[in-house]
DNA sequence: CGCAATCTCGTTATGAGATAACGTCACACA
DNA sequence: TGTGTGACGTTATCTCATAACGAGATTGCG
């Protein structure tokens, strides 16, 4: 069984409460749009965001944007618990889509395999133009 | 002949000061860290750090690590402009590697086109202990 | 030449992202 | 009972990045 998705149950309240904002987002969030988003559930410090955040990635529910300084939920297809995940930003629309590609998984291990270096952690963000963007 | 590092020649005063720190350093640097070794240099705002920075990054000369917030010159062996480049960051002493390699960036083109996305840039970072780390 | 366009630069102020440090509270469990 | 642990709230502070304004220097052209 998973691990991945079973912690939903056990989240606190403020745990659930940046969940759900970041669920209900058709795009990535900053930590301080959701803080304003949360004012009205009591939220009043960004430590109370970061530190739900924290957890909701170590859960592997959300993801941490690098390029954007931004949090996702977790929507890939599959949701399998595999840490090698690439996103594609959208940069006219801000849409996020999650890629879980084996042979780009295997490629990366084998490079780092070749160097003697220990993985720890992969961050691939693709930037451009979605497909839907480009239509119109 | 590479349109990539013959540039070095055209750099501002300011540009060429930022450009020697980045490269007299043996890891990343941000950009604060850059304005203070450069306050003797007449360096006062992060501004004019900054403004450097982004033509460097456009000159291809310098890379941004987006996981670190930071910058580091470029490095990467056969300098040949290419856009794909992976960075293998040891979490133990800041150095970090560059990888040109051409089966993942065509695994990632490919991965593109599947899904219709028009590419403009891949953020692709390594989070690990290199191989000297380890040894220690 | 005269004058616009463009580029770099310097400065001040401010906006965004993230964390340190401190204390409180609730709960589990020996 | 009391001790440890983990979430929580608050204030202050730190780091990263850019907006807005104006001054010089350079280029190119009528």
């Amino acid at each position: 069984m998973s691990d991945h998705v079973h912690e939903a149950a056990d989240l606190t309240k403020n745990q659930s409460l940046v969940m759900g904002a970041l669920t209900r987002s058709k795009g990535p969030l900053s930590a301080y749009t959701i803080l304003d988003q949360l004012r009205d559930n009591g939220f009043r410090a960004p430590l109370q965001v970061y530190r739900a955040l924290d957890k909701l990635v170590e859960f592997g529910l959300v993801h941490r944007l690098e390029s954007l300084n931004a949090f996702v939920a977790c929507r890939h297809p599959g949701c399998d618990g595999d840490d090698t995940i690439a996103f594609m930003i959208c940069e006219r629309c801000g849409q996020v889509n999650e890629i879980s590609d084996n042979d780009l998984a295997l490629r990366l291990k084998h490079l780092a395999g070749e160097a003697s270096f220990a993985l720890k952690k992969t961050t691939i963000e693709l930037r451009g133009i979605c497909r839907t963007c480009q239509a119109s």
